[in-house]
DNA sequence: GATTGGCACTCGACAGTGCGGAGTGCCAAT
DNA sequence: ATTGGCACTCCGCACTGTCGAGTGCCAATC
């Protein structure tokens, strides 16, 4: 069992390897930290630590690194989140002061957590399931191809290029414009795919008009997919290479991560936060998204009535701390931005 | 003066390089090419291409390696396209196939050439300057937010949300849409953007509308510039990771040019093509834009009826006619992708 | 004049050696 | 439970000598 010093002996250890990046040993943590013992004991308190694998030695009589599980025991027991400076926050409002809009919101968000915290910073999409189709649009490009545009009352507009089967005359464009508007204009996203599904397995008339607003229709669809389906914003891939020392093997994996995106969706989806709404993924648990060397800790934030995630991905040797405040302060910032927002309409 | 046979040695120095990553000798290259000479008069030869700078050895008395000169002559009087395997052909055709749209066929272009190369792979949105305005649509979203989206003939659609001073009545909205539709429609982008920039230079009426469709007409003058504005799609960053050891220095500013874009764009702008459509920029050419130790080649390909580039960026040791071949290859397939598509409209 | 073989020389890579320091584990004493 | 002491381990570093690859130069040869 290990006693509520050796606690503390962790949290020391956790501090300083972040700190310094190496093993750290019985008298360095006596002279860095005011224990009141002496380094014998602080070493049986780090052979119990050993045993409970919180901590591992990289070679037989070095210093001690925590592991995965001493991190997270950090983590969750032992970290508090380091209040920023009053310079950092004000950096950040000056950062997201003015917003031409939610790209360029998201854009800066990740810019500034990237240069808050020295890693790569990520922010999803607000998820707009609740939100409502308040328009669709058709431009006829002339032959069999017309851009299908749909707009949300969120502001978010997704846009298409639909080929179809046969030629169509302006007037029949019309025709499909207010068949497919009536079909879906005012209701939540989710209804209105639903209503598309409906046509579709309803049977088929075989006009000109009938056969273009089926296809039509489908691509609605798809776009209002398009809404539900998170999408996110990054920033601060290269302070991965000058880091690099920090990732036992290489940074490829993560590169990849960060080009998929979606690997780094479903991590974020998964996580699950606590009651600050912070959640942290360290090393090994992300071995099963390819990512056993790295760390995430993410934010949930409020924007346009539905929840979304702001988070950091670094090095699982992370200022834990510090990259959480980070995460919270931007979260906190931004709900209340998009909040007004969404009140000034 | 470098002697024909010592073009060859400098061929061959390129060669064995690009291929073992280590200085290649004069044993070497009697060993591995057929120049039916001893290797004393090799290196008499590498004398000379010493004194021209085409070669440098890395330390005294060790193979010698190109110059950033070396690989130019290289490029430019020695280098013939190594034609793609049949194999390479059909892997771009059917990785092409079938795109949903522009962005979707850009995509899988640079995902397809970061497969066959191993480089990270670059293409711009084809500029569309000589694009028209074909529409201009108004989403009221209530208040004084308002979705403005424009439409060109190509098909390409830009979207931002204005906010303007007043409140307006849906019927005002229908007012400024058609003021500002007359303004614009049908216009060439650089056209559009001259109508509106004399719009803002003539007096100002002060009714409610009239300010709003100045506020519009701006907001629709940015988004033509975003028509001009090229863009670049990106594959392959995470290859960088795993040829780090290529990069004397860090990988790190190429992670920063291909985040910035902005970088790469002027960059790839700035590079002269030869009479096939083909250009190189190596090593210390790029210094200015902070990519000294890379090498960028790009190939043209029309679109849209307008020119744009798609190239790969990677160390300045990198396999110049396999590569070049590529580029010239995905161009021209790319074109011929888009000037079926022009027609069949 | 170009080419060649020979030869001395330089330098990097590598393995082996020895040493100092940091850190541990254990034990007997407090 | 805590402590000081002590033997032990192992890493990191500097130093050394050897080996091989490669060069530059020169006199001899075609």
């Amino acid at each position: 069992m290990v006693s509520e010093r050796g606690l503390q002996v962790l949290r020391a250890i956790v501090q300083d390897y972040v700190d310094t990046n190496e093993p750290v040993g019985s008298k360095t943590i006596v002279e860095r930290h005011q224990f009141g013992v002496s380094a014998a004991t602080i070493r049986n308190d780090m052979a119990l630590l050993e045993d409970e694998e919180l901590i591992a030695a990289p070679h037989t009589s070095s210093g001690r690194v925590p592991t995965d599980k001493g991190y997270r025991v950090f983590v969750d027991h032992l970290a508090e989140l380091r209040p920023l400076s009053s310079a950092q926050r004000s950096a950040i409002s000056t950062f997201l002061a003015d917003p031409v809009d939610l790209d360029d919101l998201l854009m800066r968000t990740v810019r500034a957590l990237t240069r808050l915290t020295g890693q790569v910073a990520i922010v999803q999409y607000p998820s707009f399931s609740r939100a409502r189709v308040s328009h669709v649009e058709f431009v006829h490009l002339g032959g069999t191809r017309i851009v299908v545009i749909v707009v949300t009352d969120t502001g978010r507009v997704s846009q298409r290029v639909a080929l179809l089967q046969t030629e169509l005359e302006d007037a029949d464009v019309a025709a499909v414009r207010s068949a497919v508007a009536a079909l879906v204009t005012g209701k939540p996203v989710a209804a209105a795919a639903q209503a598309i599904a409906e046509l579709s397995a309803s049977p088929a008339g075989s006009s000109r008009v009938d056969e273009a607003v089926r296809t039509v229709a489908r691509i609605v669809a798809e776009e209002l997919e398009d809404f539900r389906q998170d999408r996110l914003v990054m920033a601060g891939s290269a302070t991965l290479a000058r880091r690099e020392g920090d990732f036992r093997g290489s940074i490829s994996p993560l590169l990849e991560a960060i080009e998929e995106q979606v690997t780094l969706l479903r991590l974020m989806g998964e996580m699950v936060a606590d009651d600050q709404g912070l959640a942290a993924s360290i090393g090994r648990e992300n071995a099963s998204f390819g990512l056993g060397e790295a760390s995430v800790v993410t934010g949930d934030y409020d924007g346009a009535g539905s929840r979304a995630r702001v988070g950091l991905l670094g090095p699982t040797r992370m200022d834990y701390p510090t990259n959480l405040a980070a995460v919270r302060a931007v979260a906190l910032y931004l709900s209340r931005l998009l909040d007004e927002d969404d009140s000034s309409r």
